[in-house]
DNA sequence: TGCACGATGAAC
DNA sequence: TTCATCGTGCAC
């Protein structure tokens, strides 16, 4: 297992978005490593990408996606639910991957299909905004074996205020697993 | 200071 | 299809 470098985020959003599939990520809580294997994503390009957060401006929640690539972006939708991004491209791009499911590896409890459902069975909550992927107890890795994957593309998930940018096809899934979310 | 609205998930 | 539930951003 090696932990992707800050060079890996520090690249075209669609570029991390397609690449993740198939990675690891790895959350150490107590000494126990909860990790999972990434098979969909999301990928939102910036602040003219109109569902992307960034897109209103630089606020106090969105300012980690204004910022260096290889950090978290955690934020809470609905009131309850938090979801996990990975913050890509140079400083001030604003621009970010959505981690929507994993396919459970090691000490996952509870379902993973989902961005919340994730989260939880992850322990990843807004505490870990801003927090550093290159750091010790959460990043990125690929797996010691890591087969080749086909990648199917759809349109994102709950984004239908965001006009024309609704419909792209920024929602990239390991074809055929099993853990992808919903549709 | 108030208020409309979610990058969801679960129940009905 | 409906609803839970509250931080965020923007209008007063």
């Amino acid at each position: 297992m090696k932990k992707l470098a800050r060079a890996f985020y520090d690249r075209d959003t669609i570029e991390v978005a397609r690449d993740l599939l198939g990675k690891h990520l790895v959350h150490v809580i107590d000494g126990v490593a909860r990790v999972g294997r990434i098979v969909e994503t999301e990928a939102y390009l910036g602040e003219h990408d109109r569902a992307a957060h960034s897109s209103k401006g630089c606020t106090p929640r969105t300012r980690v996606m204004f910022g260096p690539p290889g950090h978290a972006y955690v934020y809470l939708v609905y009131g309850m639910h938090w979801c996990m991004n990975v913050v890509t491209e140079r400083e001030g791009h604003a621009s970010a991957v959505l981690l929507r499911a994993l396919e459970p590896v090691q000490y996952l409890e509870g379902r993973t299909q989902g961005p919340a459902l994730l989260c939880k069975a992850m322990g990843i909550t807004g505490a870990l905004s801003g927090h550093d992927l290159l750091s010790q107890d959460l990043f990125v890795a690929a797996p010691a074996v890591e087969p080749p994957v086909a990648i199917v593309k759809s349109a994102r998930i709950g984004v239908d205020y965001a006009g024309s940018w609704a419909r792209r096809l920024l929602r990239f899934q390991i074809r055929g697993n099993a853990y992808v979310s919903r549709l």
